[in-house]
DNA sequence: AAACTTCAACTTGTATACAAGTTTTTATAA
DNA sequence: TTATAAAAACTTGTATACAAGTTGAAGTTT
């Protein structure tokens, strides 16, 4: 018995895939191969990649056809320097605010990476456990400060940066840098020190774009648009 | 001879005049009755609705209505928040790197809004021009500074903050205030002192809850989702 | 009168046939 | 062989019929 999806399912699942790069930048998808996988009529399908347009995943061409958009490295770097500004307010807000029990909750964020990084059970290191792990200090921060929507913001919407933080996590594997980054982190919190948030932020933000580096333009360069192009 | 509507020019429509407040926030939209308006059957109808959900400027509920969303206070506020974070960064960044040219510009944008504001042929002051050319000034900074993406996303993606800026921009009148505030922005320009600059731009970009204030849980509260909802 | 049941009139969801444009292939001519 | 042109095989776009769920009103029963 074949398993019966509705839209909104078959939505998840294809954005799932193309951001994780399950479905790679330039990829065509044809709507009756898409039939055929999910066993429904052409409608739902349609309707699907529709709203995976608007969230600009894929980019329908009239009469011809559909393909997974490429990443852009300008919008790349456009977004981390907005998530630089956004975040490091964000954190001086929350150091300037935070209660002891704030504090001791950066520790356990913390705590949680180092122990993602080496597990105590010996277990196998899981990249996107320990991406995941990052992330959840980041988080505290906003939902601390009462911002849960702009958090979402930054996690969602973005198709470019989202891709290329993925990208970033399956090809490089820098764990030292980041516990040294959160480690740091850390201390301005429990020190109620604002000063260098933006630089260190900074670093650790744009970290992905200084690991991928050259990448971008040569092992990668079929996911991304090439530089200069108007498209 | 009727007009022929496309898709894409459907949904640049209903877009704009949900944006707008054209088509006010909570209105139930008919399929069968768009069909009728734009003289297309339900298909195209549906394909612009499913794209104008994924932009969060409609809801649709299977087997019951497409309805208009309503705006959220408190996202609006966390948008201002992540505005004021991002412009205080560029602004500065547009003040660090600024060549003559662009101080000259910046004057030019702010010597266009005092003439929006009193025009020299003794015009009508046209609300919606003057609102473009505030615009102007702030658009100047991110172009500048090579940031033209971030600024797009602000002005374009959020839904609730964009028709919040259009509700205050229809129902208070605050000219003078805007006129202070880019004035003194230029002196900071100028100056190229890069101190007050965060102070500044909340004092400008929270005057729209300023100005609307209380106004938005009574006169216009059908607009909003009531606070403590859930929803 | 009040509560329940049934059914008709809505709504959106899906499948399908056909229209319209693009691309590739194939056949024809130079 | 090469160039050109026609046609077949793609692609997405649209209209329509019907399916499925919701709502509310009418009718019935208590």
């Amino acid at each position: 018995m074949d398993t019966i999806y509705n839209c909104n399912e078959i939505f998840r699942i294809l954005e799932s895939e193309i951001l994780s790069l399950s479905i790679a930048p330039g990829q065509v998808l044809s709507e009756h191969q898409l039939c055929e996988r999910f066993s429904v009529s052409r409608t739902p399908i349609r309707s699907v990649l529709q709203r995976l347009q608007e969230k600009e995943l894929v980019n329908i061409v009239p009469y011809k056809g559909t393909v997974v958009t490429l990443l852009d490295f300008d919008i790349v770097n456009q977004m981390i320097y907005q998530r630089v500004a956004v975040e490091t307010m964000v954190l001086r807000d929350f150091i300037r605010n935070s209660s002891p029990l704030d504090v001791e909750l950066a520790r356990h964020a913390l705590s949680n990476l180092t122990d993602a990084y080496a597990p105590k059970d010996n277990g196998a290191l899981n990249p996107d456990y320990f991406f995941k792990v990052d992330l959840q200090m980041h988080e505290l921060w906003f939902k601390s400060t009462r911002k849960p929507y702009l958090w979402e913001n930054i996690r969602r919407q973005q198709s470019s940066y989202t891709r290329f933080c993925v990208l970033d996590m399956l090809e490089t594997r820098n764990y030292e840098h980041v516990i040294k980054e959160h480690t740091e982190m850390l201390r301005l919190i429990e020190t109620k020190e604002t000063s260098s948030i933006e630089d260190l932020l900074t670093q650790h933000l744009y970290g992905g774009v200084r690991r991928l580096g050259s990448m971008v333009f040569n092992e990668f360069k079929d996911y991304f648009i090439p530089p200069e192009s108007t498209l």
